[in-house]
DNA sequence: TTGTAAGCGTTATCAG
DNA sequence: CTGATAACGCTTACAA
């Protein structure tokens, strides 16, 4: 039945690898032109009964599916969509990618999914190597000043996560960070936390924006605040500088840390170190990373809408791969909320007289 | 300098997507033939010093990297990997995915991602779709019989993750589940427990494994041992299921969960209803994700490798799509280990002298 | 409504 | 060593 006409160069008939049958399969099958199945698969384009029933047998019969690769090549599209994340083990990130995935599969685009995680894989080659397989991409603005220039000046559709990237024309989604911070500050400073110690992590450029906000909303209230640095946003680190923040000379009564993985390490340390949460002194993360709600007690935090972030940036990105100028460029605000948990308690009042609405 | 000498049929000159330079632009700019640039990029062929020279420095001016679909089209490969995963937020695939990263990125090799957790795509057409765009596939042993079945059926280079896949000749990588949890089942047993519960997730093949396992562990001891099943392993559902497994008449002493997820929301659970764990009841559960680290008690729990399987199966897969002919086939054992911390607790001895070791 | 044929950007074959 | 040239599987003018 399915004979090829042209001699094929190098087709292992009998044994090996059986080649995937092809849109000339179809059409032999068919007995129509490869132009006639094309049509008939992807245009609307209606035909005479008796074609469109044959060729939709052929296709059936030989379960026949195109090649993307050769499509790509002329249409230009190669039907993936690119994620990277700064970490996979990142709950935070985990969520971004589950909000992404839906209006991706919804869509019919795959995902293409780089981890530039530590000494994972370096950043731009990443991108340079992603960008030729994908017609567009989801990034974190937190990538290198480097990477972002060199994503600028390609034509990539590229939608930036996390807040907006600084000083560029492009399209991201994200929360406020400072004015988050600031949500959260103000719950501890209305709770009577005057000893205030930020764990931020300077290689997320966020990090400085937190701990604005955190400054923001105690100004005038005569609180002290320090700030820490670790080495990466991650649970051990945040043990390895519980000792540090938690036991100094003037130790603090609330620490605020640049995420919950931060804030997790710091809530077990302070146990194992004595201390009782929230009673001696109050911790809170960023990021309303689920595992929050196991600990004792539960981790405060400020939900930063990971997966609505995903989804949203999916959606620009779609739109934009779409040819929508209106995503373009612009920045989407997601909403950031203060989870109020077991792990911030009020001070017995200092100075009270003070009330601040929320 | 870069002119076609072909009339280009619709090349934007100045406005508009600039076309990426093609093999045809460099070998132009270097004043040889295509032939030549591609055996010098890809074969490690070597030609007059001269030559090399020009090519190379047209490549470098005008940043050429090769169209990976042309490429494909003819080579027969894409350059990506598929892997398949049941949920990307719980943390043991994460881990899976982390460690399938980095022999990825060492071959050069793209990471397709897929997630089909409940609602969020088919498996099957997932599958499929998938299948046409990689070289290789990385699956969860827990598929579907329908869709192992055509993986089967197909020619794809795939490794199954989680244990070996029931009935089939095919290559996979994982933990020995049912000896795993019968280590955990004499850990609880050697504490003196002899109430046990194990809360199952049926969805997964290795629910009964680990239930035998269990059992198995208990042979002989006179314990009793009861089994509930949830709809979902996540911690919501341990949550849900907690007060049925803990409140019951004969209440258990000891709870084992299908995984760390369920655990986790048990434990949280339990405490909820005035339980003290271990004290009143120990609970333990499957993966060792890193947040059972971080509640308290720490949750005891049986390491099932999540890493270290992602990257063996990644190397596996590798060797396979290179035609390794020993790696087509046979199952690759993930050595387990019960990681001990505070969820599980010796009971006031009932009856003891049956010293096993381990 | 259907078919013909020209590419898309590569690599591989085979001459020179 | 180097270069023509024929595929790879598909879409899309352009014809019929």
């Amino acid at each position: 039945m399915t004979v090829n006409s042209r001699t094929p160069i190098a087709a292992p008939e009998g044994a090996g690898r059986r080649r995937a049958s092809t849109i000339r399969d179809v059409a032999q099958a068919a007995g129509v032109s490869t132009a006639t199945v094309s049509k008939f698969l992807n245009g609307g384009q209606r035909f005479t009964r008796e074609v469109e029933e044959r060729v939709a047998q052929a296709v059936r019969d030989l379960g026949y599916s195109s090649n993307p690769m050769a499509r790509g090549m002329i249409t230009g599209r190669t039907g993936n969509v690119g994620i990277v994340v700064l970490d996979v083990r990142n709950p935070h990130f985990t969520s971004l990618i589950r909000g992404a995935s839906r209006p991706a599969a919804e869509a019919e685009l795959n995902l293409l999914f780089a981890d530039i995680a530590e000494g994972l894989a370096p950043e731009l080659p990443t991108l340079q190597a992603l960008s030729r397989r994908v017609d567009g991409l989801i990034v974190s603005a937190r990538l290198s000043d480097e990477a972002r220039a060199w994503l600028g000046a390609s034509d990539m559709p590229v939608v930036y996560y996390g807040g907006p990237p600084a000083q560029q024309d492009c399209s991201s989604v994200g929360i406020d960070n400072r004015a988050a911070a600031a949500m959260l500050g103000r719950h501890l400073r209305e709770l009577g936390h005057r000893r205030l110690r930020y764990v931020g992590f300077s290689g997320a450029r966020w990090s400085q924006e937190r701990w604005l906000g955190l400054q923001q909303a105690f100004e005038g209230s005569g609180a002290e605040l320090h700030r820490h640095d670790v080495n990466e946003a991650s649970a051990d680190e945040g043990e390895r500088i519980a000792s540090e923040v938690l036991l100094s000379a003037d130790a603090p009564d609330a620490v605020v840390a640049y995420n919950d993985l931060i804030a997790l390490g710091l809530l077990g340390q302070a146990q194992a170190l004595g201390l009782a949460v929230p009673h001696d002194v109050s911790i809170a993360g960023f990021d309303n990373i689920v595992y929050g709600r196991y600990t004792s007690p539960a981790l405060t935090t400020v939900d930063s809408g990971s997966e609505q972030t995903g989804e949203r940036a999916m959606r620009r990105l779609i739109a934009r791969i779409g040819g929508d100028p209106a995503a373009r460029s612009g920045h989407e605000l997601i909403a950031a909320r203060v989870i109020v948990r077991g792990s911030t308690l009020g001070r017995p009042a200092v100075s009270r007289g003070e009330g601040r609405t929320r």
